[in-house]
DNA sequence: AAGTAATTGCAAAAGATTTGCATTTAGAGT
DNA sequence: ACTCTAAATGCAAATCTTTTGCAATTACTT
């Protein structure tokens, strides 16, 4: 019998054990949602887009939490009432959200390095800066139309 | 009688007015808080900080909706699991809060001008941009002593 | 092939935010 | 000052988001 290698769930299972994680079904599952949205995603979508096969909201959350700290996924805040998450191995970016209709839009750089490093230099209290957000919120041209 | 005029109650309530909301004693007892404790606050904070005369948290939540509506209030997105919020009469400005103990040290400029200008001619989709957040995270000197 | 610690599902709890409704109150008009 | 009305508040309950405890399952090490 010959196996067909799968090149990204490949990747995935190497990129689990690097971090210590066990490669579950559901885990490969997961990384591969966020992969292919290729966005923000909140938790419940998260778990809806997976389909066949459900998993806990629990699982999902406890998942993020791992998957946060060992920097496979990235925490993004939208202003929405709850969390959202994308894949960590894109690089640093960021995104504009539509206020009305909540469409997202990738800016695909990030230029605050120089800002970061003048806070650091600037501030008093702290010694190291090991994260920022950086969001931006706007009216796309379609809810502008509506008008 | 003489009434000693208190200037900064004038001030909350003229503010309050302009922005075509009343001036109740509740909503002056918050802004004096948000005032004084100058930094993002969260609901429940500052309900504690009014002290005696007792607030309902729905009142508060309203309260915060309504001036944020009205540019009385900043929202503020600090990674924990709920919103803070500051008063936004202040000049655009953020923060660093300390990832271990929660510590916040105002940065008090704003660069990013230029960043969001450059997103917004880059943007297919997006005709204007109204706003946005950019928080860092870090480790202040006390935290990275204890190790 | 067996053992162990990590992972998962389920149920329940905890925390954050919103909503409906009856009551009170600030401010406009008289 | 007095009245009136829409806005604001308190209370209780509902809803939504996230966390936790525990027992059962499973990936991976030896």
């Amino acid at each position: 019998m010959i196996l067909i290698k799968d090149k990204q769930i490949d990747y995935f299972v190497t990129l689990l054990h690097k971090a210590s994680l066990k490669a579950t079904p559901t885990r490969i599952a997961v990384l591969k949602v966020l992969e292919k949205e290729h966005k923000p995603l909140s938790i419940a979508i998260l778990q809806k887009r997976i389909g066949e096969q459900k998993i806990d909201t629990a699982t999902v959350y406890r998942m993020m939490q791992s998957f946060q700290e060992k920097g496979i996924v990235r925490r993004v805040d939208l202003r929405h009432t709850h969390a959202h998450y994308e894949l960590a191995t894109r690089a640093d970016h960021h995104h504009i959200t539509c206020e009305r209709c909540g469409k997202i839009e990738d800016i695909p750089w990030c230029d605050l390095a120089p800002i970061v490093k003048k806070a650091l230099c600037q501030s008093v209290t702290f010694t190291q800066i090991t994260d920022h957000t950086f969001e931006l919120f706007g009216i796309c041209r379609s809810c502008a139309d509506e008008e």
